[in-house]
DNA sequence: AAATTATTTGCAATCGTTTTCATTATTTTT
DNA sequence: AAAAATAATGAAAACGATTGCAAATAATTT
């Protein structure tokens, strides 16, 4: 039995498909008595109206993509856990308002795949993570079509973006430290060509010097956001020399650190303290507890659709620039140094 | 300047749209030379169908929607790490292909979320982890398209399916325990309603009596899969007597196994060895690296949306139970017991 | 009751493709 | 060189909706 078509429901009605087309959009005037009568043949028959067609006609699809970057290595995908809630909070955001999430990986080569916004007519884009000027966002730019931006620190004002309070988080971590005595500190950050990193540090070296303290590069070591790069600083963490603590600007770094450390014989937190930032899964259950900064993502991903929608529908009084507000989250992965105590 | 349609590009071309049809989708019969002018008309032009039009004249929507548990607790998503890479996988593989993937969370209580289905004419479903009679399964089926469930071991012999090769990877994996000489091995598996544990079960039990030992249901705890879940088994599991080796059915439950023993002072794998299962991204970064039961998590999605295109576009012998293969990760959470060595 | 107005309903064009089949152009055969 | 066979192209009809506007019907006013 075929999927029935509005002419189908016009003809067991007695009526034209406009009035059906009027009854289901709910548009026109259309008395109740007929309002009534057509419904019913149309859930007697299980009618929905065909997708396609009225994609091909209205020119919309309600339907957004997300777009996340998608790396590959060796073949493999780039495990990253953190975009699985991100992607799991806009879809959430774009059910409650009858859209659906099309998912495309895509990485900085084949820009190209994007072709399909256009041929889909896609209503919107939700760009996760990538930075000003990347070939990605430049071919964005050409579709012209409703976007924001997730984590990419744009410079144009008018795009509209969501990110975390990456430069608060970073000011009160650093201040957190400082608080329990830490006053040489290393830093493991990303590349600084994301916004995030740049955003983060700013907030770390704003902290240390209203307390009088200044940056060292020295104690800054750059290093992938992934468990090996925080592994593989282990070594070049302890030949710096005075450090008490470390600001890992990832947890997943972080993980990595504590696990090279640990293999060195450092034992965190009596020989070294270390602070983590994102709060993932399964921070508060690494030896000890990673002491970090939290961040709601699904929030994030549910905001980033709320404004996305919020442009498709022409609203008005959006906020160009949306924080997600961030939380220390203390757990057991630092200890007050020298004495100097809260 | 809007998007170039079929006819722009016919006209420019100075033919009709019939051949411009024919050359995008290499049909019927043109010649070199128009070939090659329309071709390059068309990349000048910019030219790409129109994908809800070809959907409309087509009765399809090249487009396939992948359905994940979506576990709530306490207003937030649960965390399963494991899935992004089985989507990303998926989309790799329907990319391939000119599809493209809506991503659709659903839990048990909302199986009426799946009517987009039916209004978006969607060609197909790749399934994630469901089990017979569950109430997405039954609604699933009154849908009547083209399906593929992952992991769900469902009864029915004319459903595709792809799933990890379960029973094997627990065999082998029980094997492994008893050549280290392990005889007295604890079973930490999630609740048996889905087949993937009755699977792993099947085949630790299988290897046992192969071996000339009998399964003890005293050995066997049953707790969520999930980091927590593992965390709290760790009390039973001192309770165990005689027991020298744990195989945890899963690594997120491995990895809270290990950090709950750790707590309570045991050493890994001096006191007691543990087998994992799944290879997640962090397992052999933990304390000892964890040794596992690995899984071609992206295969395995690859794999589902070559079933499922297969299916959409009528292609026959195909396979309709496909199995991917299980390879041990030998790592050092697990070593040799009473000197009884390989 | 006729004229006016308000309310319902339907006609038909349109969106951008694919596809069948007729037509025209080219080549081959006689 | 005409006839037959083959190859290349195009005209037009779908596919299933939406929508502006005309037509029909009902309600109101004169």
């Amino acid at each position: 039995m075929e999927k029935p078509s509005i002419k189908d429901v016009a003809e067991k009605a007695g009526v034209s498909i406009a009035t059906v087309s009027n009854v289901v959009n709910k548009k026109g005037r259309v008395s109740e008595k007929m309002i009534d009568r057509v419904q019913s043949i149309i859930s007697e028959m299980g009618y929905s109206p065909n997708i396609s067609a009225r994609g091909l006609k209205q020119q919309q699809s309600y339907l957004i993509g997300v777009i996340v970057p998608f790396q590959q290595q060796d073949g493999n995908l780039q495990d990253n856990p953190f975009y699985w809630n991100l992607v799991s909070g806009i879809e959430l955001g774009a059910r409650n308002e009858k859209f659906h999430v099309i998912l495309s990986g895509i990485n900085e080569e084949n820009a190209d795949a994007l072709d399909f916004v256009k041929d889909r007519h896609l209503d919107g884009l939700v760009i996760v993570g990538t930075y000003e000027d990347s070939p990605i966002t430049q071919k964005i730019n050409q579709l012209n079509i409703p976007c924001v931006y997730i984590d990419s620190y744009l410079k144009d004002k008018n795009c509209y973006e969501v990110y975390l309070d990456d430069e608060k988080g970073a000011y009160e971590g650093t201040k957190y430290l400082l608080n329990h005595g830490h006053q040489n500190i290393a830093v493991i950050s990303g590349e600084l060509e994301g916004g995030v990193t740049t955003a983060r540090l700013r907030g770390h070296i704003d902290a240390l010097n209203k307390n009088g303290l200044l940056f060292s590069e020295e104690n800054h070591i750059v290093a992938p956001v992934s468990i090996e790069g925080g592994l593989h600083t282990a070594n070049q963490i302890l030949a710096l020399k005075d450090i008490s603590a470390i600001f890992c600007f990832s947890d997943v770094t972080a993980f990595g650190v504590m696990k090279g450390l640990h293999d060195l014989g450092v034992n965190i937190p009596e020989d070294l303290s270390i602070m983590g930032f994102d709060d993932l899964y399964f921070s508060k259950y690494l030896s000890p507890p990673l002491t970090t900064i939290s961040q709601d993502i699904i929030l994030k991903g549910k905001t980033a659709t709320e404004l996305l929608i919020g442009q498709i529908d022409h609203k008005v009084n959006i906020e160009r620039k949306n924080t997600i507000p961030i939380k220390i989250m203390e757990r057991n992965s630092i200890k007050p140094f020298n004495d100097k105590l809260i």
